[in-house]
DNA sequence: GAGTATACGTA
DNA sequence: CGTACGTATACTCA
């Protein structure tokens, strides 16, 4: 296989965006990503025994010498096009593939004559170049591969056969049409009004161009004349485009072995490079190959020894100033949130403290910490908290390479920093052995944390394209340290008020329980278990069977409904208030287990724990606290203000995403319900059902209710029949009258999904991306998931975004007005507020006010917002 | 003790 | 055959 390198590495160049092939040094990529993408494919599909690929040296060479108009007035080479070509010889070195060039040639004609040197030894020859002088040596033993107009991946195998086909001529007579016609980008004007098809109809009868010169005044009409007039145009660029194919080059065929690939200059040269994907596919190809793939080996950080004031703070100032990007930091603090060490880092240089509260010899550190320069760290959240716990200030943006990481796959972020260290730096990350840790021993890592999270942050922010950038700067970055503060402040509870919710649950699920082992004749089941009641339900009571899963037929509250419908019995109320009961008390129980000295309870947000932009809660969740039975918001009424504070206050945006969708899909009859101000599904529901919207009565609301808030997560007409327990017909029909009011949200809805299927990703409104795969996926059950996902991510992403980007301009209002009120709780459309004595009205304004600016919608973003003593009554 | 299945709470 | 989550319990397996 002989590969032109010069003209597919052009191709690549023009066939991919050059912006979004840029390395975080500036270096542009496109180029050499395409083309080793290329040659990957061509490594695995032809796997060839010998390979090697040919690059012009200058534009130069005896062509240009003999005729200076030839390639004239062609553009110069972009430069961000001559850059790449040394680091593409480099990567195919580390992959064990030779490159040849040859002064005063061009890579054509290299390939000409390793072509038919190859052909002489008796090869079989793969010719792989985007020149179309190329196809004359094209024969029963050289094979030609170009790059179709589909990409540069996409490549046209031309033989004997196939040349024919498509040029009308044989390949050896492909140079004289291509004289014959002239080549426009090489400044090599042809025979006016001749083209392909005069070509070779000339040829065919005159065997050659040198046949047509001899024949010249037999061609009659007009192309006649002007072939007689121009011919020496022709003479000229048959002798240009005649490839040489004698070069005397300092390696033959036979000596073109694949080399075998050298992984660590693959790591080096692809880690300079960020291309992760195309490093794995080259180091698969290897190990397939069976080349030895030595692991990438654990480099230890460059530390230096512990530094204290002037050193720490000349250091600093150096660091600093080397490194605009920001430092690494890294914090290692006990479970309970103490720092015991600190490490700082450049991207040459790490160093580290172990932290003694109250040492003036940190002050430079802490100087350092308070600054306005950037900080870049790694799942920095717990550590800004112990910071903060220790009383240390932290200014300027931190930067978290967790996040970035995230925001570029939100379905793979990485949870430990070693993942990210593989991922972008393709380095395997020291870590002590756990088994040899020692009490005191843990912050020795914490330097070593640095310097890796600095480079490894880095290179993930080199990833994020600007959208995704913007929403990485303005929206999550600033949310780090709003989420950090309500983790630290957590939400007050009363707890005698829960636990004596609880304990009187325990009364009753003792009574629930009885009453169930009653109604089946005594015996006394584990209520709690799938298997035991499958056997009460299905053989002792032979209810009928339910719905099957995977261990035998379900009992969970729907299939129970259906019994209790078609086959009562006493059992089955008793179970269900039990069941209620029992996940009730479990809530509260976990709830209690939370609450900390100051009768609090602080949550974990997970801020990478969706794949939509959606924030998650745990440990405890406080984001499924029940609301829609009365037993169980009772439990809210257990959240209170703490006694410093005079009340809550609840904020939560109504009907946030089918605003949302009436914004994205631009439906004027949607866009006019919300302006109405009237109740949104009376006025669907009198658009759908063709009645005013007075007569609109509670089940046909229900309906459209239901409709409604399916469409946006691709609800079938068996779900939504499922749902309203009508036939699937009805819905259909319920489906097609709402379509019919409201097209342009079905539109909307088709072709986001069509669109993510060309880009490969959704898009939110302030530019979140999430990837699809699987849309492609030949699997059905897979890319219908997909794209049900794909339907729903824009709609629940945007609206993530939104309250997001609210949470941010209240935190700095708040600050800005020196408040004492504060945010304690996020419920993805809801927010909750401690407020301070005096502040209700203020904060009700400013919480209302930035939450309904946060976006610039077609419709209102309506806020609605209450006060009380308690979750509950606040919510009012 | 780890991992899976089932069930169920929220938006 | 509706998206996005977290957590509890029962159960199986090593």
């Amino acid at each position: 296989m002989v590969i032109d390198g010069h003209s597919l590495a052009f191709r690549a160049f023009f066939a991919l965006p050059v912006d979004s092939f840029v390395n975080s040094e500036g270096q542009h990529t496109n180029a050499i990503h395409g083309f080793v993408s290329m040659l990957l494919n061509l490594l695995q599909n032809e796997n060839p025994s010998h390979i090697a690929v040919a690059f012009d040296i200058s534009r130069s060479s005896f062509r240009t010498r003999e005729y200076p108009e030839y390639k004239a007035g062609r553009d110069a080479t972009p430069v961000e096009f001559k850059g790449q070509i040394p680091l593409l010889r480099d990567a195919l070195h580390a992959m064990g593939i030779k490159t040849v060039v040859k002064e005063d040639f061009e890579a054509d004609d290299i390939l000409a004559t390793l072509a038919r040197q190859g052909r002489e030894q008796g090869f079989k020859v793969l010719v792989v170049s985007g020149d179309r002088d190329s196809i004359q040596l094209v024969t029963d033993d050289v094979t030609l591969l170009y790059p179709s107009t589909q990409g540069v991946t996409k490549l046209t195998r031309y033989d004997p056969a196939k040349v024919e086909e498509r040029y009308s001529v044989r390949p050896e007579q492909y140079p004289d049409v291509a004289a014959l016609v002239g080549e426009k980008s090489d400044n090599l004007p042809g025979v006016p009004k001749v083209g392909e098809k005069t070509a070779a109809k000339w040829l065919a009868q005159y065997g050659s161009l040198q046949g047509i010169l001899d024949h010249a005044d037999e061609i009659g009409g007009k192309v006649g004349e002007s072939f007689r007039e121009h011919r020496e145009n022709a003479v000229r660029n048959r002798k240009l485009n005649r490839l040489v194919d004698d070069v005397e080059l300092p390696v033959a065929p036979d000596q073109l072995t694949r080399g075998s690939i050298d992984a660590d200059a693959v790591r080096e040269i692809f880690t300079k490079l960020q291309f992760r994907t195309l490093q794995d596919r080259v180091l698969k190809l290897a190990d397939e190959a069976g080349n030895d793939i030595a692991p990438a080996e654990a480099v230890a950080a460059p530390v230096r020894p512990e530094l204290l004031d002037e050193e720490l703070e000349q250091w600093l100032e150096k660091a600093v100033a080397a490194t605009p990007e920001g430092l690494g930091l890294a914090v290692s603090h006990n479970a309970e949130g103490g720092i015991i060490a600190i490490g700082v880092s450049t991207a040459a240089e790490a160093t580290e403290l172990r932290w003694i509260p109250e040492r003036v010899d940190y002050a430079p550190l802490e100087a350092w910490l308070a600054s306005d320069a950037p900080k870049l760290m790694f799942d920095a959240k717990p550590q800004l908290k112990a910071l903060t716990v220790a009383g240390l200030a932290v200014g300027g943006q931190v930067k978290d390479g967790q996040l970035a990481a995230w925001l570029y796959r939100p379905q793979n972020a990485p949870k430990r920093l070693a993942e990210l260290v593989q991922m972008r730096l393709d380095e395997q990350l020291p870590e002590g052995d756990p088994n040899q840790l020692q009490i005191g021993d843990e912050s020795s890592l914490v330097a070593s944390d640095a310097w890796y999270t600095q480079r490894a942050t880095t290179a993930a922010l080199g990833m994020l394209e600007p959208g995704t950038l913007d929403v990485f700067t303005s929206i999550e970055t600033p949310l780090l340290a709003t989420l950090s503060s309500m983790e630290l402040q957590g939400v007050a509870i009363d707890r005698d008020f829960l636990q004596g919710l609880a304990d009187d649950l325990t009364e009753r699920i003792r009574t629930y329980e009885q009453e169930a082992f009653d109604a089946i004749g005594g015996a006394e089941i584990n209520l709690g278990s799938p298997k035991q009641l499958q056997v009460v339900l299905f053989e002792t009571l032979e209810m009928p069977k339910t719905r099957k899963t995977k261990t035998g037929f379900s009992t969970d509250a729907e299939s129970l409904a259906d019994l209790e419908r078609n086959s009562p019995h006493p059992f089955l109320g008793a179970l269900r208030k039990h069941r209620d009961s029992v996940k009730l008390r479990q809530i509260m129980e976990s709830l209690l287990k939370s609450i900390d000295e100051s009768s609090r309870i602080h949550t974990s947000y997970h801020q990478i724990g969706s794949a939509t932009g959606r924030l998650s809660s745990n440990d405890p969740n406080l984001q499924n606290i029940p609301i829609r039975s009365d037993e169980g918001r009772r439990i809210r009424r257990a959240f209170v203000h703490g006694p410093e504070f005079e009340s809550l206050l609840t904020a939560d945006y109504s009907q946030i995403e089918m605003r949302i969708m009436a914004h994205l899909s631009g439906d004027a009859a949607l866009i006019e319900a919300f302006n109405a101000g009237e109740d949104l599904h009376r006025f669907v529901g009198s658009r759908v059902f063709g009645v005013d919207p007075a007569d609109v009565t509670p089940p046909m609301r229900s309906k459209v209710k239901a409709m409604s808030y399916g469409l946006a997560y691709g609800l079938s007409a068996f779900g939504l029949s499922k749902q309203l327990q009508i036939d699937v017909a009805e819905a259909k029909k319920l489906m097609i009258d709402y379509f019919e009011r409201f097209g342009k949200v079905r539109d909307y809805l088709r072709n986001v999904v069509l669109q993510a299927k060309e880009d490969g990703y959704t898009e939110t409104i302030f530019g979140r991306r999430r990837p699809f795969p699987d849309l492609h996926s030949t699997n059905r059950i897979a890319r219908e998931n997909a794209e049900r996902q794909a339907l729903n991510s824009p709609i629940q992403g945007s609206a993530a975004d939104i309250i997001k980007r609210a949470m941010n301009s209240i935190e700095d209002r708040i600050r800005a007005e020196n408040l004492s009120s504060r945010m304690l709780l996020q419920v993805h459309d809801e927010l909750v507020f401690e407020v301070a004595a005096g502040e209700g009205e203020a904060m009700e304004a400013l919480v209302r006010d930035e939450m309904a600016a946060a976006a610039d919608l077609t419709v209102p973003l309506e806020v609605q917002i209450g006060r009380g003593p308690n979750w509950d009554e606040a919510a009012h």
